[in-house]
DNA sequence: CTAGGATCCTGTCAGC
DNA sequence: TGCTGACAGGATCCTA
């Protein structure tokens, strides 16, 4: 998916559209992909926990939106806005083939597009929210979180590797396999490395490269999103902008010049330099 | 409790 | 061309 810097900004962006607006229509097209009853209200707010978005309505009502691997969120209306899973989704005509469920508001439409339904959009009371099981399990994302916590996490875990505990959002709230690879080869450590074999000096290099991966990618996530769908229909992907590592297995390392490797661990595709990362 | 693997689902791509 | 298996920006469930 979406990541939490993706979600982020999809929160950001649809502040602009949606906010104050009155939903008014639900239309599920896949049953999966909606849990509970549809809704009606003015938007009175969003939030973000982690990797998931909360839109809360005037009725104390709330829609909690998770976009897992390939959810899209597009609103259309007198401009199109759209963030999620990059695909040509972005820029076809809705709804199509992979959209889920579509909200209708008195000013536009959002549709919840996701290839592989592992999305989900679920309605809460306003008040349950923050005692749903998933976002009650959520660690600090890393800003909040210190080195000493994340050390001590870590030496909980000590017989994992280090990116397989790290893409768990209970022990750090956020990454992905994106910015877990990149914080990793930021922070020099090899996604393989077990836990308990991470010094505290390298837990802490590791929080502030994920930070920075993620403050980075939060930073020019807006621009290059809204740049994305004013194109001409080409797959654009803002990540080559400046993932160092993901995607780009048996191009050279920044750093060191050395041939980025792509390796499996925790079951996730992984790339690294096996130079630089030890 | 932790660790590792299977699983949910659709689509695309490489290899035969 | 058509088939097959691998894989995908996530999280949960099951087993040991």
């Amino acid at each position: 998916m979406p990541e939490l810097p993706e979600v982020e900004t999809i929160k950001r962006g649809l502040l602009k559209f949606i906010v104050k607006k009155k939903l008014v229509s639900t239309e599920i097209l896949c049953e999966k992909s909606f849990i509970g009853e549809p809704v009606k209200g003015v938007v009175s707010g969003i939030r973000r926990f982690g990797k998931a978005l909360v839109i809360d309505l005037d009725c104390n009502k709330s829609l909690m939106i998770h976009l897992r691997m390939t959810g899209q969120l597009i609103h259309d209306g007198k401009e199109r806005y759209a963030g999620g899973h990059p695909s040509e989704n972005f820029v076809s005509k809705l709804p199509n083939k992979q959209t889920r469920v579509v909200l209708e508001f008195e000013d536009g439409t959002l549709f919840f597009n996701d290839q592989r339904k592992f999305g989900f959009i679920k309605v809460l009371s306003t008040a349950e929210v923050e005692k749903d099981s998933f976002i009650r399990g959520l660690a600090k994302e890393p800003w909040a979180m210190k080195t000493e916590e994340l050390y001590e996490k870590l030496q909980r875990h000590k017989n994992s590797c280090i990116k397989a505990t790290i893409l768990d959002q209970k022990v750090v709230c956020g990454l992905g396999n994106i910015y877990a690879d990149e914080a990793l080869f930021a922070s020099g450590i090899h996604p393989e490395r077990k836990c308990g074999e991470v010094s505290l000096k390298e837990t802490e290099q590791l929080l502030k490269a994920a930070r920075e991966v993620m403050n980075k990618s939060i930073e020019s996530g807006g621009s290059t999103m809204a740049t994305y769908v004013k194109a001409d229909g080409t797959k654009g992907d803002y990540l080559e902008l400046f993932a160092q590592v993901f995607h780009r297995e048996g191009q050279p390392c920044a750093k060191c010049g050395n041939k980025i490797s792509k390796i499996r661990v925790a079951g996730r595709g992984t790339h690294v330099c096996e130079r630089c990362q030890k």
